[in-house]
DNA sequence: CGTCCCCTTGAGTTATTTCAACACTCGTGG
DNA sequence: CCACGAGTGTTGAAATAACTCAAGGGGACG
């Protein structure tokens, strides 16, 4: 988090909140002092053991969050969108590390704000345990597929996901990449390339380049991912 | 959840908590009018898609938390011992299935109760809040294991956590079946009856009957854990 | 003493990884 | 404008880890 880059001001009135009001908002029952920040591709937000004395909301681009074990082994634990909220803790530091996919523009929060608000404001304390909760329950998902599906599941499931988060348009955008996805699905490269070819070859999906996936039949798409 | 058991009276008095502070006490700081239910081996606590209109705390005895695919693939997604608290959802309805590993008693708290104090007490709103943060701590951790590690690698993980939670002697008492093992660490029972008997051959630990688990050299066995 | 259940072990199969080569895209500089 | 190289994705072939199927062992309990 060397390269300021901010862009002070009303940090809330960005992009990629509002919308139907599924996305919980941070800002909208705290008064954040938000301001913001921007990232490129590939560049850390924050790193492990980091002291967490922020909360970060993505105002635009996506970012992922990793783990990384002694040997190199790395593993991708998710990927944040446009509202999405990242960062939070509970204890004091982060336990993952935090890197911009694609170029993003980042708002921060600082996390004793928050915690002033939630000991006087009920509604923010819960606000935060949801934010938390969510967190919890998409993991127990992925758990399930990390220790028991094959790998055109995994994809299958991954790709599912995606829709859901990204807009519903016909055509998936993955800002990711493939080394992204296979650490996130706990799959190789190799592999997760092959399931593309497979899903393709099964007339499922539809592929132009590597990153932009027609999803041509999403029933058997969904049937695929278990 | 059928067969009332019911132990009414001070459920809090009971085994389990008390200790070194570690474990997170409901009911310190939340007047819980909690009572306590006996459980059978392999009954069912509470169900998928029930809804959670309570909170349990293990007094005694040992439950595991599950997940089922529809065509039958079972995922553990934890085990609690005395003093862990479990079925806490930021939901109205239970995610999981939870049932007795071995025959033991269960405090049952009622999920509304907490909810007010939550509305009223700062202090238990962040309990429940740093509970629902410590089960995600572990999940990522878990995620990690199932998605990047060998078997020999999740089995030592499984057993270096076991130890931490049971009493810290020399031999480990593992409560669970082979099978509970292996839907927890993303195996078959026999892969993971097979990485027992290589731990042994390799020195690191000895097992005694197939529940009870010396740990002849635990820097080994942390090495092995990856 | 026999039965049941669970655990272990062996042998063959399968899914995924590993290693290696090749194709594509996209800037950069000649 | 084309050649080049780096980065990224795909494909093939061989190796390997884990799974499946099958058989046998041992303890608990009637």
């Amino acid at each position: 988090m060397r390269d300021f880059n901010i862009d002070h001001g009303q940090g809330a009135g960005g992009a990629g909140v509002g919308g139907a009001g599924k996305a919980i908002d941070l800002t909208s029952r705290i008064a954040a002092p938000g301001f913001v920040m921007g990232f490129g591709r590939n560049e850390e937000i924050y790193g492990e053991e980091e002291s967490a004395d922020f909360v970060y909301r993505v105002v635009s681009g996506v970012v992922r969050t990793i783990q990384v074990l002694s040997d190199g082994r790395r593993q991708v634990a998710g990927f944040h969108y446009a509202g999405d909220v990242f960062g939070l803790e509970a204890g004091g530091t982060h336990r993952l590390c935090a890197e911009a996919v694609t170029d993003c523009r980042i708002a921060l929060v600082r996390r004793a704000a928050l915690e002033r608000a939630a000991d006087s404001d009920v509604g923010a304390a819960r606000e935060l345990w949801a934010l938390t909760a969510r967190d919890l329950q998409r993991l127990q998902d992925h758990m399930l597929l990390l220790a028991r599906k094959g790998a055109v599941e995994r994809l299958a499931g991954f790709l599912i996901e995606m829709t859901e988060r990204a807009s519903g348009a016909g055509v998936l955008d993955l800002p990711m990449s493939r080394s992204d996805i296979a650490d996130y699905l706990g799959l190789t490269i190799e592999t997760v390339s092959r399931s593309f070819t497979q899903l393709e070859r099964d007339g499922v999906i539809s592929l132009s380049g590597a990153r932009h996936v027609e999803l041509r039949d999403r029933a058997a798409l969904a049937d695929c991912a278990g």
